[in-house]
RNA sequence: GCAGGGGUGGUCGAGUGGUUAAUGGCACCGGGCUGUAAACCCGGCGGGUUCACACCCUACGUAGGUUCGAAUCCUACCCCCUGCA
């Protein structure tokens, strides 16, 4: 019997691209799998009906910083923990709040110690360090947390980047050291004594990789966190202004380096054609805001790569977004009326067009793998990218 | 009929002699969005030629007039609103 929080094994494997079991303690997931964000406890736009029923999401995201700040770890303590509170049974993922000491860039003031933040709720000052993140990610009880990170920018210099992945590092060992504090002391908020039999009902802990595009800093980034040890392994810092070619070799570079028997968790990426080129070296999970920022902004993605519902084009077109889709909104409601409802600022625009664009990421991540088990990946990955590069008509 | 107010680009509405093709808002058209400060942000928006710089044409109810120059001043006419008959 394992004491491990999570079990994880490759069933097949294709060139890098690797086909897996996730055991979390609370759902298994099969990778690779793209997972909804869901930042402030819901993932915008859709029910948690949809994203167990019909989309049939695993796990999806939540993020320590945005919970923290609203509506407070001892709100969601207090409520049972984020599973109880949000109303969702199966896996959670918490980011630790790392990613916003690079989004807020000008909101925060960083020092060794920790980050001094602005409150981009009411302006009030807020302390985030290793130790404050992990207390928090332990009030939110998720499955998985993150470990607190600095996220660099794409383009950082190999001085800046030294310095920001160095000081990830000794964040990562305070964030370990902290979170097994935390668990033997029972602030666990989401343990599950009675969980499935191969995990042992703790929380799981993942470190992340930085180093921006030096591939030196990334690999020295990779060995100082797998000695600190951690249930799985992150790629931070890409898709953070750096050029996409950057990304692939980054990501080619770094992914089969990471420890086979752990998951490969690229973190904030991305496009369709990005989770495939990733899957392609070795990557076995995602996450990513754009489907469903992107659907309320008026962006369809399809098979057929993305389609702008807010074109005149659409006025009068009677077929569905996708007409290879088999989601509900593609079954039922045509571009026509998509376009009419984002015009008229209807809500229910935002939510359609975030279910099927789930609906899209989730079912392609279906696809790929059953391409992997069954060894057509790299066959599927190019007839996918012929069929997606040539447009919506 | 009399008195007063008003007619501006798709629309609402600024502008009251000189960077005015005309501020803004809306509508419309297009683009962006990658561990969510985002149901958000940016751009275009009279017509024509040009890759572009640029140039030409048409426009502030209609027709005249004053002036170097008019959406802005004057005259007449048309139409709308309010009040009194």
């Amino acid at each position: 019997m394992s004491t491990t929080p999570i079990s994880f094994q490759v069933v097949a494997q294709e060139g890098e691209a690797r086909a897996g079991l996730l055991q979390t303690r609370r759902a298994l997931v099969e990778t690779p799998v793209f997972m909804p964000v869901g930042t402030a406890g819901t993932v915008k736009g859709t029910r948690f009906e949809a994203l167990e029923a019909e989309l049939d999401a695993r796990i999806i995201l939540g993020n320590t910083y945005h919970l923290w700040l609203r509506p407070g770890a001892d709100v969601v303590r207090a409520c049972g923990g984020l599973h109880r509170f949000i109303g969702w049974q199966r896996a959670l993922l918490t980011d630790s709040g790392g990613f916003q000491v690079w989004s807020l860039g000008a909101l925060r003031k960083l020092r060794e110690e920790g980050v001094e933040f602005r409150s981009h709720v009411d302006g009030s000052a807020r302390f985030m360090s290793p130790e404050v993140s992990m207390a928090v990610q332990a009030a939110l009880g998720a499955d998985i947390s993150m470990a607190f990170d600095e996220c660099a920018p794409g383009d950082a210099t190999h001085e800046v980047a030294r310095a920001s992945m160095e000081l990830t590092a000794r964040w990562a060992a305070r964030s370990r050291a902290r979170f097994d504090e935390l668990q033997r002391a029972g602030a666990d908020a989401g343990r599950t004594p009675e969980s499935h039999p191969s995990v042992n009902g703790q929380q799981a802990l993942f470190g992340i990789v930085q180093g921006a595009a030096h591939a030196d800093l990334r690999l020295e980034s990779l060995a100082r966190t797998v000695e600190i040890g951690f249930d799985g392994y992150a790629i931070g810092g890409l898709s953070v202004g750096e050029e996409k070619p950057v990304m692939y070799e980054t990501i080619g570079r770094l992914a089969p380096a990471m420890p086979p028997d752990r998951p490969r968790y690229l973190m904030g990426v991305g496009t369709l054609e990005d989770l495939l080129a990733a899957v392609a070296r070795g990557v076995d999970m995602f996450d990513c805001v754009l489907p469903t920022r992107n659907a309320r902004n008026g962006q369809a993605f399809t098979t057929r790569g993305p389609l702008n519902i807010k074109n005149a084009r659409w006025a009068t077109d009677a077929r569905p977004l996708d007409e290879d889709c088999a989601c509900s909104v593609c079954r039922r409601h045509a571009r026509a009326y998509l376009r009419h409802l984002y015009t008229a600022g209807e809500m229910l625009a935002g939510v359609l067009l975030t279910h099927h664009n789930l609906a899209c990421f989730l079912d392609t991540m279906r696809r790929v793998r059953q391409a992997i088990r069954s060894g057509n990946f790299a066959r599927f990955r190019r007839e996918f990218l012929a069929r997606y590069n040539s447009g919506v008509e």
